[in-house]
RNA sequence: GCGCCCGUAGCUCAGCUGGAUAGAGCGUUGGUUUCCGAAGCCAAAGGUCGCAGGUUCGAAUCCUGCCGGGCGCGCCA
């Protein structure tokens, strides 16, 4: 059934990645959210609006802990002097014993420190939590995750990995956000691309049972290509179609007959399908990444034409140059809004038309809150017309947030777009290979490899590779167009996978070699200089993570992850851990390495890096 | 033509709802291992934040205009 429409006066529901979501999804209880509170209530006390009292960490470590700016902007509202603002704030927090030292500097900055027995209680309090300090949300909801979009019948390349693992990093925040994400693959397989290869065998096979009309048994159960073949005749059929127009109608017919039930077509396509996710399936593992749903465009389709009926009965669609088309333009649209076509003129229905009924579907079947699309940027115009169409079809509700989140163009190191040596792009197989193959060189070069088996050299080469690839796409954010440089995906050194591998894999050394000698880290905490830095940071994650949450933007976990494994670094330099022989000195250091251990692994989980034992 | 995105160090990028001296990595230069993993650590050099206005006590951040680049704009996905 579908609702009646008000394609009147359409609401933009839709949102674009950048619009921030204003209401707050999860309890944090980082360090500076507990003391936005505690000034936000000093601000109220003063008669001024307690969310100025935000409390962040301080950009000039150098004067203080922790700042609040929002005296200044209290006094512009009220047209008072910013100092004086802040001074009748700071008078009502002296009261408060979690402060060290309470400050006025500029303008009118309000600049915190914390006691050592405050951060020290707060650190056992992250300790002592399963989840570090990261909250489950108040309201968990349903959300549907699309990305990952492969084609059957063609392989994957290095251009299918950032939907793939931003996709899937954003699937493992929300999870353990505590929604009930469900992630489709939403494979590409009922386009021209399939009407392409199917015409291209029955030129190059008429033999085959599958084009003969007359045949009327069982098609055979093993698939007449492979992977491989699929691979070699997509490329070759599409460079065909495009150089023939007689070829390309062929492929069209094809894809209209498939769309229409063919049954040769469609045993013929089931076994493309077949092909197609066993390899894609073999990738993911390799990326240790899964979906729930590995639906595609033809799952829709037995949706299309009920959906398609009803937009005609009200009138909603009509036809145009020989097509099926709805609108979808509004009255104060600022750009020119093409229609939404749902059947081409010769009678075959493209993406846009079995994305709309997946949404139909989607709603049926699960009822979600939020359907998000992690699909390059390019598509954003197809986006708006799809959630449009949805909306005047009534096929989602309107406070069903449909979402696009986009991303990128890949681009080589010359800014060109991005292609390998012999001028294809490069298959997702051979990067992973590549890194791999680094890493088992590195670890060849490195003592510690010398005791290991070969199986556990083996993990490691591919938890590094795997490492390396995903940090070095996801530290970035940019929606635009992102530079794929194939050293720096490889590369060990520096703000890179790997180094966060190593920081964590020297925790966990150093943690057994804790537990071997019989120390343990301390349930209570010293904290002289050098340990203070990294326990005011280990106060910080949920910020981080509340953040990547809700922003869809995992690049923040990388960056919190990185801040944290340099400070861990520095502090392990700099400091004396199961030599220290002050004993409580050294179980403080512990419990410190051990918070940082569990962090960086949780953060690294988020962002689907595994951490090796050794390396 | 219309629309979207982008322009920050030699290169690749962070910089959240405007805040104090704009940060990383790579690359360059110099130091560092008789002590827990040197895939490390410490330090130096390097920026008129594309340009010009505007709003503001305060702008890389917000607004306007320009310049430069990328992408999209009905029967591919």
């Amino acid at each position: 059934m579908i609702c009646a429409p008000e394609h009147k006066i359409l609401p933009v529901i839709y949102q674009k990645d950048k619009v921030k979501s204003v209401k707050k999804e999860t309890v944090v209880a980082s360090l500076a959210n507990k003391l936005t509170e505690i000034v936000g209530a000093a601000f109220e006390a003063c008669g001024l609006p307690p969310e100025l009292g935000r409390v962040a960490v301080s950009d000039r470590q150098d004067l203080a802990q922790f700042q609040c700016n929002g005296a200044m902007a209290a006094a512009k509202q009220a047209k008072k002097n910013p100092r004086e603002v802040a001074q009748a704030v700071i008078e009502v927090l002296q009261s408060r014993k979690e402060f060290s030292k309470i400050e006025i500097a500029g303008p009118g900055f309000i600049n915190l420190n914390v006691t050592d027995e405050y951060l020290a209680a707060h650190l056992a309090s992250v300790a002592g939590d399963a989840r570090l300090g990261v909250d489950r949300t108040a309201k968990a909801e349903t959300v549907i995750l699309d990305y990952g979009g492969y084609n059957i019948a063609k392989p994957l390349h290095v251009g299918h990995l950032r939907s793939t693992i931003i996709g899937d990093a954003i699937n493992k925040i929300m999870k353990t956000a505590g929604h009930k994400t469900i992630s489709d693959v939403h494979f590409g397989d009922w386009g021209t691309q399939m009407g392409i290869v199917i015409s291209e065998l029955e030129i190059m096979h008429p033999e085959w049972p599958y084009f003969d009309e007359a045949f009327a048994k069982e098609y055979p159960k093993e698939s007449p290509v492979t992977i491989a073949d699929l691979d070699r005749i997509y490329p070759e059929a599409s460079k065909a179609c495009k150089e023939n127009e007689v070829r390309l109608e062929k492929a069209k017919a094809a894809t209209r007959a498939l769309q229409g039930g063919h049954r040769g077509y469609r045993a013929l396509w089931q076994h493309f399908v077949d092909v197609s996710v066993a390899d894609v399936k073999k990738n993911l593992a390799t990326l240790n990444v899964d979906f729930d749903l590995w639906d595609g465009e033809a799952s829709a389709n037995p949706s299309v034409k009920p959906i398609v009926d009803d937009l005609k009965a009200k009138k909603l669609a009509f036809e145009s140059d020989g097509a099926l088309v709805m609108a979808v333009a509004k009255n104060d649209d600022n750009k020119e809004m093409p229609p939404l076509i749902l059947y081409k003129s010769d009678g075959a229905v493209m993406y846009g038309t079995t994305d709309l009924a997946t949404i139909f579907d989607r709603m049926q079947k699960y009822k979600p809150a939020k359907i998000i699309y992690i699909v390059d940027q390019r598509q954003s115009l197809h986006f708006e017309q799809v959630f449009r169409a949805a909306r005047i079809s009534g096929a989602a509700p309107n406070d069903v947030e449909l979402l696009h989140t986009g991303f990128g163009t890949m681009n080589g190191t010359d800014g060109k777009p991005f292609k390998t040596r012999a001028g294809g792009v490069m298959k997702l197989e051979d990067l992973i290979s590549m890194g791999v193959e680094k890493a088992r060189a590195r670890l060849a070069e490195a003592d510690l490899a010398q005791d290991m088996g070969a199986a556990e050299r083996e993990d490691i080469a591919h938890k590094v590779a795997i490492a390396a690839i995903k940090f070095a796409d996801l530290q970035n954010n940019r929606t635009a167009d992102y530079v794929f440089d194939i050293d720096r995906m490889t590369s060990f050194e520096g703000k890179t996978g790997p180094y966060l591998l190593y920081q964590a894999v020297r925790i966990k050394s150093l943690l057994r070699k804790a537990a071997e000698q019989g120390f343990k880290p301390g349930k209570t905490f010293i904290l002289q200089d050098a340990d203070k830095t990294l326990a005011l940071l280990l106060t910080e994650l949920p910020d981080a993570f509340d953040g990547a949450l809700r922003n869809y933007t995992p690049h923040l976990l990388c960056d919190y992850a990185y801040r944290l494994a340099t400070a861990f670094s520095s502090f392990y330099a700099a400091c004396h851990i199961l030599s220290e022989a002050d004993e409580a000195l050294r179980a403080s250091r512990l419990a410190l390495c051990e918070i940082t251990q569990r962090q960086l692994e949780l953060v690294l989980g988020l962002l689907g890096i595994g951490v090796p034992e050794r390396m």
